[in-house]
DNA sequence: AACTTGATCTGAATCGATTCAGAGACATTT
DNA sequence: AAATGTCTCTGAATCGATTCAGATCAAGTT
């Protein structure tokens, strides 16, 4: 109700409305004497920019949209967090939404950004959503891809490249004398799922002598998975049993290890070896600290932001793609010398 | 560019904008002949509604803000997803921002959401913002505190009675014999923080013999904070160290087993018992399954959001609070004869 | 004195959806 | 036949910030 508006401010501070827009967004042509009147006329009305307004007749929004695939997975949270830190420092906001994997929801989120008219998108994406941002972009609402590179390069990506983790990791627990070794992750229409399991069949045939891969398939990526698939596990006879195991991510592995460590008693490192994925803050506070391919997640996030910003700004702009290398880190889950 | 507007879905369909927006909002006002002809235009076109100007006509917006104290905390996490998924069946998104307990970053998102005229915001302050939210509820914005109950009842609220879940806490720890309780948390100016230890304290005081109870401080809640606990713990001379530790929230308490147990080679619970709050879904993979008082997050935030939408709905509408009670949640941590 | 130049300010037009007073067509009632 | 009511549609006015062509004025130039 106590709408103030531009004009209010204005007819306070003596000067036309102009002149007050002119304070807010190009004080440089307007004299000091001006500056100080409507900055004083502000305060003492209490004014409040109305975005709406501002959005509509200038076309340009301070809002940006975030698809994140999977809000519980601190992964994610790092990732967002990241962009969240550069936004504010353009006194931009998030529109934040999470799929868990769902296409419906996906696309809800996609319409609902697009009324909003966000500067722009980024998105962690699960189904195909190439032709949907094709025509954010046509509306001017660029968009990168998150956690996920743009195969045919039409747009921007920031990404981490998940088939030379897979391959690490497997080469580890090949280094460190693994023979039979479990990929344990799934649903396989999740790119980094499918990626990692490359990555790990590239290591098992390259290794020079036989290794066994096989893949235990999981449903979700989540803690409960992990402790279903561990079960599995564990109810094998012992000679058919995997002496590692590759988990997809970390949310897999904290399930496999409470699955095998806590239910089924069994040694890890010494009977079976873990490694997961992302490098959560939680890994190494785990039943047995857990090694992993640590992601950069907060660099991922603010780049992606950067990335968006510099393409909203200029529409020329080619896509580009960043892809950053994970990072082994080694704890006790993998090599029984580690204390932690 | 490609500015579709009501206008050209109006011209397309040979009807008058006024029609079109009857379509869009009060179909019921409208002949079907006239609702398929528009539909079709809309269809042809591709037109997508533009937010900016009917929130700036309308007055009301489809956005809701939302303040969040740690956004690294999962607790935090499963609160926004819980209001997520009751936003997403309004069609309301929700604007997300992470104040990591920083009073210029929770000034700066209420700014922001102020600007955007968002419907309303649901924030779990850090700072006293009751000041502020008063300036918003004038500006037609309501509030709701989360996770924090409005003790003057100025504002509604949607919380967990901590002082209730510290007294459960610290008596399940005297009835499974601890007689030397530390609370690790911090900082105090986090009222959670508080009300949990003046629950520990009530139930030391009214155990009917002497219970120890001792603070040791932390920074911030977070796992490193909890390690850093931990370790200054196992350096005291044994006969000085306490034989329970209450933790303010699951963060500290996995890291105090992780500096306990992984590094101190302490046996918890049988030396050292722990228990945490919040009941994280990683309480249960840690090194030693984690004792915790669940709080109903998803709830929590479903809740929150829905009493946000009816004070936006109606503003007489009286400050309502509503409080839920936190559950003991026994594992391992606290009961060496759980196995989980 | 006449003319430029530059700095500053003004205020109407504009963005696109919504709203609402009023018009038109037709059926029903008096 | 006139009056009343119902249903449906129309289109100008409106929300508030931005933009931009033009006005004003002091200072500098010829």
């Amino acid at each position: 109700m106590a709408a103030t508006s531009i004009r209010d401010v204005a007819q306070h501070a003596g000067v036309s409305v102009g002149t007050v827009s002119n304070v807010l967004n190009r004080p440089g042509e307007v004299s000091a004497e001006s500056i100080a009147r409507v900055n004083r006329a502000i305060e003492e009305l209490g004014y409040v920019r109305n975005d709406a307004a501002r959005k509509l007749r200038a076309g340009t929004s301070t809002t940006v949209g975030f698809v994140v695939l999977d809000g519980q997975n601190p992964f994610f949270n790092d990732v967002v967090r990241g962009a969240e830190d550069e936004a504010s420092k353009h006194n931009i906001a998030i529109l934040y939404g999470n799929t868990d994997q769902d296409v419906a929801r996906e696309r809800l989120y996609l319409d609902l950004f697009e009324e909003q008219q966000v500067r722009g998108v980024l998105i962690s994406p699960y189904d195909d959503v190439h032709t949907r941002l094709e025509r954010l972009r046509q509306r001017g609402i660029p968009a990168v891809l998150v956690d996920r590179f743009s195969g045919d390069g039409r747009f921007s990506s920031v990404s981490v490249d998940s088939v030379s983790g897979g391959r690490m990791a497997v080469e580890h627990l090949i280094e460190t004398g693994r023979r039979r070794i479990a990929y344990v992750g799934g649903p396989f229409d999740i790119h980094q799922v499918t990626d990692r399991l490359a990555g790990a069949r590239a290591a098992a045939e390259n290794a020079g002598f036989p290794v066994d891969l096989e893949v235990v398939a999981t449903t979700e990526l989540t803690v409960a998975e992990g402790v279903a698939a561990g079960t599995r596990i564990i109810e094998r006879p012992r000679a058919q049993r995997p002496d590692a195991l590759f988990a997809a991510n970390d949310l897999i592995a904290l399930g496999l290890l409470q699955a095998l460590v806590v239910e089924g008693r069994i040694l890890v490192p010494e009977e079976i070896a873990i490694i997961g994925f992302d490098d959560i803050s939680f890994a190494g506070a785990a039943a047995v600290p857990l090694s992993s391919m640590r992601q950069p997640s907060g660099m991922i996030g603010r780049t992606a932001l950067r990335t968006l910003l510099e393409e909203a700004n200029d529409p020329e702009s080619i896509p580009r793609q960043t892809v950053f290398q994970p990072e082994l880190v080694v704890r006790r889950s993998t090599d029984p010398k580690k204390t932690r």
